[in-house]
DNA sequence: TTGAAAGCGCTAACAG
DNA sequence: CTGTTAGCGCTTTCAA
């Protein structure tokens, strides 16, 4: 119960130690000026003996910054997300920020005029996840000119947040070329991610301008909600195969689905790639220890979420940064379409 | 209407606007003392029309409370920590926390006199995960009574720090029973993991414990680096085909790493479960989509990031908690150690 | 119940 | 180069 707190140090008592003022420790704490050579040591001494740690909140209070960036996102689960915080972190830490993530769905306390809007007081600046913030919010933070970049998603019209996002639509496009080209495939499933998702909607796209351009008409039967999941991505699928639908081929939306697609058919005792070639999207660290191993475009999770950091600092110091950042996605081939074969020693 | 439109609202203006004193709309805000009813309606509604946002440093500073716990860990990456994050991230927001994240490795700053130590100064309590900080650090960290919770990892005998672990030992034990026993394998392969990490201590005594039970000598030659990892994993085990050591069951380490090693044994064409028995650790989404679905031991990953949260809010708030809690941990029998098969239609 | 006022620990002018 | 001093925006006594 008594948790009597011994006092930790302040600046003033080692500005007392060190013989000079608190500025001056503030100085060689923030190298923010000169300091004489031989003050300088006393000082470092002062806070080595004392063990000295400035106050955070005391530092964000008097300077206005907090030298913390958000991350706002929906449910942490999956490859996918620990490649994005990993990008994100190191983005953060590189430019001298901490970095306070917040997944919108466990927020307890979602009336509470108390609330908590992480950006606007905890943060300098926040990355927004996809549909992780809805409209008005965004707006909201608009207008408070806080600074803000948008990952996996674009901006609304008129706001004009600086965003961060892939090659969707490219992507899509030049595998599902692939997949019609090279091996052949004409009746092509696509299994679409969660609806409010950005990426899914460009992929979609990507996904018919293939087909137009090859002369396939687009089969609504075809199109099934995988959702990015492994599991809906299965059932979507037996739901087909139960319905009898005829298919050549799968582009499941991402990896996951892509998981959950070869499951179902392997269950099915559907042959991959030699009946049904199937590819995914992200290049996320399961598609090559699938079976089999799975080509995929590689959605530069990583490099996105580092870049949206990078943007957002920029932003916060600069004031400004660039309005879109559009990352080039690349095909990488494995088995699962039907390019290659392991090597099976025998 | 209002005519500074610069800055953000503050207290004051709060205050003014609904011609009551800071106190009083300190009060409100934190229902930290009774408030007339009247006044209350007034001070909410200024608070909503200025859209006003308390500012959290200010709070702290004042109060010396951050309400943010801190969660230290080596690098994000693979399901195992996407969990983690789901379950500390879920503790720290019941609890009406918020989170930081850090990762030792990201850390550009190690030497500077100003690195900034996350528990220290930033939050109210720290959530150390298995040997992302060493024993100096710790020690320090006790001797200014810094709440600290351990997570995969017991604590120093001196230091007495509460700690999250899962019953490693007995989980380990008993799959490696079940191999010897149920599936009558004798030369078990034990993959461990990265060298300073106590989970992978723990399951290779259960190992070595179940071996001895049953009058199995031990082999140094069984025992490989799988780090926990599934590319070191795979090398491990192509490590040991090249030589020539014969084996017939492989206890992995953990998930991840049994990832690797199904790979290896599938590129060198022995089958699983019929030639070689393999089994995992921690039950992470990986396990049941692997080929075949692995068998493994629940190890409650979400679950222990979750006490772990829940614990140091304790010891932040009543300075107190349970100095060990030890998860039980469940074997999860699937395909690939021989139990079951995956039925597949003709 | 309420308000006035004293900090919380630090940064950043502003003098010297 | 260095010290003095005025805040940063809030919580929290202490009186009233």
């Amino acid at each position: 119960m008594m948790t009597k707190n011994k006092k930790r140090p302040t600046i003033i008592d080692v500005a007392e130690s060190a013989g000079v003022s608190i500025s001056t420790v503030s100085r060689v704490l923030n190298a923010s000026a000169p300091v004489d050579a031989d003050k300088t040591q006393k000082v470092r001494q002062a806070i080595e003996e004392l063990n000295y740690q400035p106050k955070a909140a005391a530092r964000i209070l008097a300077s206005q910054r907090t030298e913390t960036i958000g991350l706002l996102l929906p449910l942490i689960s999956g490859e996918y997300f620990a490649g994005m915080l990993r990008g994100v972190e190191r983005g953060a830490i590189e430019g001298g920020y901490d970095l306070l993530i917040h997944s919108t769905y466990t927020d307890a306390r979602p009336n509470s005029p108390y609330r908590r809007v992480l950006g606007e007081h905890n943060t300098d600046g926040l990355i927004v996840f996809s549909d992780s913030l809805d409209g008005t919010e965004l707006q909201r933070l608009c207008e408070l000119e806080f600074p803000v970049v948008l990952l996996h998603r674009s901006s609304p019209d008129v706001l004009n947040i600086p965003s961060v996002t892939v090659e969707n639509k490219n992507g899509a496009k030049q595998i599902v070329d692939h997949l019609i080209k090279l091996h052949n495939r004409r009746k092509i499933v696509y299994l679409r991610g969660p609806e409010e998702h950005e990426d899914s909607h460009w992929r979609e796209v990507g996904y018919r301008q293939a087909l137009d351009e090859s002369g396939i008409l687009f089969d609504p039967a075809l199109v099934g909600a995988g959702n990015f999941d492994n599991r809906d991505a299965q059932d979507a699928l037996d739901a087909m195969l139960l319905d009898g639908i005829e298919f050549d081929a799968i582009f499941a939306g991402d990896d996951e689905a892509a998981s959950g697609v070869l499951r179902a058919l392997r269950l099915a005792g559907i042959r991959v790639p030699e009946d049904v070639s199937v590819v995914g999207f992200d290049d996320s660290n399961l598609a090559e220890h699938l079976v089999p191993a799975l080509t995929t475009v590689d959605a530069q999770i990583e490099q996105a979420g580092y870049t949206a950091a990078k943007r957002l600092i920029q932003l916060i110091e600069r004031g400004e940064t660039n309005l879109m950042t559009l990352l080039p996605t690349q095909m990488v081939l494995r088995r699962s379409c039907g390019c290659f074969y392991e090597e099976v020693k025998p």
